[in-house]
DNA sequence: TTATATACGGAGGAAGCCTCCGTTTATCAA
DNA sequence: TTGATAAACGGAGGCTTCCTCCGTATATAA
C-alpha cells in the first residue's frame, strides 16, 4: 500500500483566481439564465476554458453547490441564533420563514437540477430543522409525528410552480402546518 | 385570407397503431428508467423511427401528458364521486390520499421535467381540489386561506427527493394540514 | 387500378456534457 | 537568477441526445 507523501505547496495564485471569477460568474449567470445555462457559457464569459472549470467543479451541481453555499452557512447560523433568542415555537416559526426566503432565491435552481438537493446543503438544512423541531417538541409546543425534514418539505412544496408571491402563500401553510401539530 | 378547405379522409390505420403502440412503449419505459430516457431509445424499442416518434408526440411532455392521461382523469372521477357518497371533510382527507398514490406514480416524471406540469393535467387537478376544498369549507370543516392548490403542493413536497415509503408520511402530512386548518 | 393525401424512417445538424492531454506557468531550491 | 517540476490551463474532440427535414412508402378513395 502506497502512502501519500505530501511535498506541499503553496496552492498557485492563478488557481485562486480563477476559482473565484468562476464562481461569480456562475452566481450571475444562473440567477439570469436559470440553472441549466451551459457551462460552456459560464467558462466562456469568465474567460477561462472548459476545462479550467470542470477541474475546479466537477459538476454542475457541484458548481451550484458551492455558489449558495454562503447563503445555506447563514440559514444554519440563523438556526442556532433563534434557539438561543426566542421561544422554542417561535424560533421554529421564524426560521421556517427565513427558509423560504432563502428557498425562493435558489428556486430555479432546484426546477433546473431536479430534486437533488440531498447534497451537502442538504444535510446542514435537516440539522437546522430537526433541533428547532425537537426543541419545541420537548418544550411541548408540537407533537412531532414527522420527520422535522417534512416540515420543510411542505412548506417548499408552495413553491411547485409558483407564481410570484408564492413565498405569502408558504408563510400561511407555516402556520397552518404549525396549528396542526400543536400539542394541546 | 385562405379558408381550410377540409377534404376529409379517414386516418390511416397504420398511424393509429403507432400512436398507441407508442404510448404503451413509453409508459413501461418511464417506469422502469424514469422519464429522462431517450426518446429515441422509445421509439426503436417500439420499433419505429424517431420521426415517427416526434410526429405524433411533438416533445417530451407531450408525450408524457398523454401516457399518465388516464390515470389524471380517473383522479378527477374520484373526486366527483367522493364529493357524492361521504362527508365533506373525508371526502377531502381521502381524495389526497388518492392523489398521493396517483403522484406516486408519476413522481420521477416530474422530476425529471421540472415543474411543468401546469399543463392540462394540472387543470383538472385544480378543478378537483378546489371543489373538494371549497365543499368542506362551506359544511364549516376547515378555514380555507390558502388556495386550495396549495393543500396539494404541501403534499406533494411530502416527495421532495423522498425515499422509498414517503407516502406515509405524505398521509401524516394530509391529517396535520387538514387539522390545522379546521374551524373549530 | 391509379392517384394522392398521409405517414414513415432515419440521416444529419445543433447543442451540451465531459475527458484527455499537450502546452504553459507559478513556485521553490540552488 | 535560473532551472526543474508540480500544478494548472485550454480547447479539441468523442459521445449523447434532441429535433428537423425530406425522399420514400403506403393506405385510402375514386
Amino acid at each position: 500500500m502506497t502512502i501519500k507523501k505530501p511535498p506541499t505547496r503553496k496552492p498557485r495564485a492563478d488557481a485562486e483566481q480563477n476559482r473565484t471569477l468562476l464562481l461569480e460568474t456562475a452566481k450571475t449567470a444562473f440567477a439570469e439564465k436559470g440553472a441549466s445555462v451551459p457551462l460552456e457559457e459560464i467558462a466562456r464569459t469568465a474567460g477561462v476554458g472548459i476545462g479550467t472549470l470542470y477541474r475546479h467543479f466537477p459538476n454542475r451541481e457541484a458548481l451550484l453547490q458551492e455558489v449558495y453555499a454562503d447563503e445555506t452557512q447563514k440559514l444554519a447560523a440563523a438556526a442556532a441564533r433563534l434557539i438561543a433568542n426566542e421561544e422554542p415555537l417561535e424560533a421554529l416559526r421564524e426560521w421556517l420563514r427565513l427558509f423560504v426566503r432563502y428557498f425562493a432565491t435558489k428556486q430555479l435552481v432546484v426546477e433546473a437540477l431536479g430534486p437533488k438537493l440531498k447534497s451537502s446543503s442538504g444535510a446542514e438544512i435537516e440539522t437546522s430543522i430537526t433541533t428547532l423541531a425537537r426543541n419545541a417538541e420537548k418544550n411541548g409546543d408540537i407533537k412531532l409525528d414527522v420527520a422535522p425534514l417534512d416540515i420543510v418539505r411542505a412548506v417548499v412544496g408552495m413553491s411547485a410552480f409558483a407564481k410570484p408571491g408564492w413565498e405569502k402563500n408558504a408563510y400561511k401553510m407555516i402556520d397552518i402546518v404549525l396549528a396542526g401539530m400543536s400539542a394541546d
